[in-house]
DNA sequence: TGTAGATAATTGTTCGCGCATACATCCGCA
DNA sequence: TGCGGATGTATGCGCGAACAATTATCTACA
């Protein structure tokens, strides 16, 4: 037991551990739809951008995943008829992923049950100002983990 | 543009992107001294368990992978030295998996520069006050995404 | 005591993902 | 206009992890 009780490693793996904790609660409910949650991932984030549609590698560094790993995802989602791919117009390299009819119905199925996960086992828990004092420090520490998010977002983004 | 911009999924998004913003600043260091994310989570949990050594299962939870997952880990982490397995006395179907020497010292070497980096991408980025909350909000939340965790905690506290 | 069911760990199989590479296309510059 | 490097996506390959099945051992109960 040298330092290896040190604070900080004890901060990380709190942090840990109700990440992994909160995301496991909520595989069911992917689950439930056939999808993985990198699947859902890749579909909200479709959903959330304008025109439902995400360039390859956009989506790509959105996921967290690498460009061959999204290759690989939309061709999954694509076989199953939840997105399309597009050719885009001005470069003839790139390809847009499109969500379909199909995958937004796909979602909207499954949404109200992942919110009430969210709300069951994140934010339910916590009083609207303690919530709002929490998201307002992970937006704190995202700033400087993810620069480039907070850049692109048109959302608050005051370093601390 | 349905019901995909709820704030309970922005908030978890916000989460999501925190953790693995500040996890992947974490790798570099694991990846200098040979080690994935997994293989120093398992040493660093058996660091902190009281003998340097857990039960094959219990090591699977704490980590969050599955028992045949542990046991390819513990089958690398043997192989390179890091740790042993040793048999269980009064139940000879378990084993425990016990930090070697070597693994100590492994971990010993990296550990300043993995403190560093926590502190530099998580800790040291909040006031002691905003830290403090912080870590209060991530334990109201673990006590109810990992009940077995929060148990196990105290016994922990008290051997330490 | 003997049998059935539970439990601990390991092994076989499958699949997802990253890395390196390949290929097509775009852009800068002479 | 034509060439060289940069960029966007897709493919070959290997590793790592989950699921299911297997083996060994423990425990409860008749």
């Amino acid at each position: 037991m040298d330092g290896f009780d040190d604070p900080r490693l004890t901060a990380f793996g709190l942090l840990t551990e109700v990440y992994s904790g909160v995301s496991e609660h909520l595989h069911a409910t992917y689950a439930e739809e056939g999808l993985s949650e990198v699947d859902f991932g890749t579909l909200i984030r479709l959903a959330r951008s304008p025109g439902q549609s995400l360039r390859m590698g956009d989506l790509a560094a959105q996921t967290s995943l690498s460009t061959s790993g999204i290759t690989r995802v939309v061709d999954r989602l694509e076989r199953e008829g939840l997105v399309e791919r597009h050719a885009c117009a001005s470069d003839r390299r790139a390809s847009y992923a499109v969500l379909s009819e199909a995958g937004k119905e796909r979602l909207e199925r499954l949404l109200p049950q992942h919110v009430k996960d969210i709300e069951t086992y994140f934010t339910g828990l916590l009083t609207p100002d303690r919530l709002e004092e929490f998201l307002n420090t992970l937006r704190i520490i995202r700033g400087v983990v993810r620069p480039c998010a907070t850049a692109g977002a048109d959302e608050v983004a005051q370093l601390g």
